[in-house]
DNA sequence: CTGAAAGCGCTTACAG
DNA sequence: CTGAAAGCGCTTACAG
């Protein structure tokens, strides 16, 4: 029923010039060298009439939001999920609030939402992108809106970017596989060109054709499309096997790879770690609970999040800041799922 | 570096007033009944020029954000990040964006989102209600702002809600339990006053008085606090068996209680089914890799998304809509811990 | 068929 | 110390 109040409303309550009372509620009482007593009474009337101001007239007349959009693959994903819940976070600290929305990998959405929250004047944004996306990514950049790509990046943009140490994190995965005495490791990757991926795989690669110990020294890779279920994630599972029966033991490239991945092998009877060891990329509950609990690398999304968010708000609130593109370590946490083969004699 | 353009540029560049850019630009050319070669050069203009609607200036001034606030208390959390997928997507189909924040099922931090997402000119609110927050979600109606509860809800007050049916599931649960030959159900549970948790106990409490085959019809709750960590959550069930030394099942009230107390199980070496069964609220990704896995209530969270977010618009849009609550009924997947007592003799 | 004008709720030089 | 006024980018009666 109650009609909301206005900064006019308690102008003419107080009987003064909307000016004022705009200068006192938003504490440029100094600025505008408010008269002391004035500024109390339009204080406590705006407090009695419940006055709460209109962000969005706020927002057209300044030219700032106070909001950013943040665009990943699926927050029903408990990684992005967490990613954004530690974005949110440090968002409320500059007193910005967060639009979210979910690409589910897939350009045409990126550029859809990507439009929605440029014509809802976000200030800035935080993007996990999606493959083909690169030119939309530019395109924002020359709109000079604010950006920072998390998660993910393209290697030919300089734009601001956060994300895990995805080369060294994979190095070392492998290379303590190859330590515990696996000779033929296989990699289950998802069939991208993103960055984060390539440098994933890469840093299997690597480790494998660097080993000292290991005799064969060929990566053997298994491509899986981003959008496959587990029949898809079993069946090419089951393939890889086929093609390679020596294999023992499995990196898993993400979380939902290792989910679908575990079901396979279970399926597939495969004993782990005695049959394949097996190590992945990120975290999930569900890793605590496998019969063999998962050796996994723990990004640090905590960090990344803050990080985002930082970078962003200095971007939106300096004219011209350079960019930067951050790496945070990872950290592998080790435990049965990598166990060191037993020498049988 | 490029100045925006608006809707007073295309008009300049045309020749004509921002007047007919508005009313072709928003297809009303009809109703303004435009002549037909000049909005196709309106049309055509603004594409060139690249124009993006500003959707703060149309919301000041038509007084629709087409946002909405969706408050729960943890977007990390899977349960709450798949709700707020399908909330996400279904608003998308009503050209509604999605604001989003954690509560931490605290009343303080509530009343300040709610705050803050009031001033943003939310249209309507989806809220998850953290305990104490009654007088706030009264606020809001009170301001006449659309609502919708979701998950929990508020006995004494009328307003929209969309939940499931807490009580029949459990009740449902905890008599499959009893059909399984488990003599002494325990429930472990939120201290919490909040209706859907009062429900769920409701429904466990029934379920052991109503029985027929049960000798001893006391039921045994454990209420953890919300904040709960593993330590205590490990230590709440220490005790429970500790008085109660014969339980052979226990009923978990959610996904999170679940996940810690699986862990806690463990830990004190109870084998499931086997020295206990369980069932619990909610879903899990761990459940499937629980070496015993889990008989559990899945809750309809894509009809619940949605049921809300169309509530919710019914809402914005119809003056004065009847309040509906909606009960959505969840689904028992019975697995195997929860199998039957093997009789022995 | 089209334009001039008011106004959404704010902020902020400017003038006094 | 305070007020009148312009203007952010739109929409929408109103008048012609």
């Amino acid at each position: 029923m109650s009609k909301k109040v206005s900064i006019k409303d308690i102008a003419q309550t107080v009987g003064v010039s909307t000016a004022l009372v705009s200068y006192v509620l938003n504490n440029k009482e100094k600025e505008a060298r408010v008269g002391k007593e004035i500024a109390q009474v339009i204080r406590d009337t705006a407090v009695k009439m419940g006055y709460q101001p209109n962000q969005i007239a706020k927002s057209l007349k300044t030219g700032k939001s106070y909001t950013f959009g943040l665009i990943v693959a699926d927050i029903s994903n408990p990684f992005f999920g967490n990613l954004a819940r530690n974005i949110e976070d440090e968002a409320k600290k500059f007193n910005y609030t967060v639009i979210f929305a979910s690409s589910d990998e897939n350009a045409k959405k990126s550029q859809n939402l990507i439009n929605i929250l440029t014509e809802r004047q976000v200030d800035g944004f935080i993007i996990a992108p999606a493959e083909n996306s690169q030119d939309q990514i530019e395109a924002i950049l020359k709109n000079n809106i604010p950006l920072v790509l998390i998660d993910r990046y393209f290697k030919d943009l300089g734009t601001n970017c956060v994300v895990t140490n995805n080369y060294e994190a994979s190095y070392q995965a492998v290379s303590h596989l190859i330590e515990a005495g696996k000779t033929n490791i296989g990699m289950v990757a998802y069939q991208t060109d993103l960055a984060h991926m390539l440098d994933r795989k890469q840093g299997y690669i690597d480790a494998i054709k660097d080993s000292k110990q290991l005799k064969a020294k060929i990566p053997l890779v298994k491509m899986v499309d981003f959008n496959a279920g587990q029949e898809e994630v079993e069946a090419g599972i089951r393939e890889f096997f086929a093609q390679n029966p020596t294999i023992d033991a499995l990196f898993f490239a993400t979380n939902t790879l290792t989910l679908k991945g575990l079901k396979s092998l279970n399926k597939l009877n495969y004993k782990v770690p005695d049959d394949v060891a097996i190590v992945c990329f990120d975290e999930s509950e569900a890793f605590d609970f496998f019969y063999s609990p998962l050796t996994y690398i723990e990004q640090p999304l905590l960090e990344m999040g803050k990080k985002a968010v930082q970078i962003l708000i200095k971007n939106i609130s300096e004219k011209k800041s350079a960019n930067m593109q951050v790496s945070i370590a990872s950290k592998l946490i080790i435990r049965q799922s990598s166990a060191a083969t037993v020498k049988k004699n």
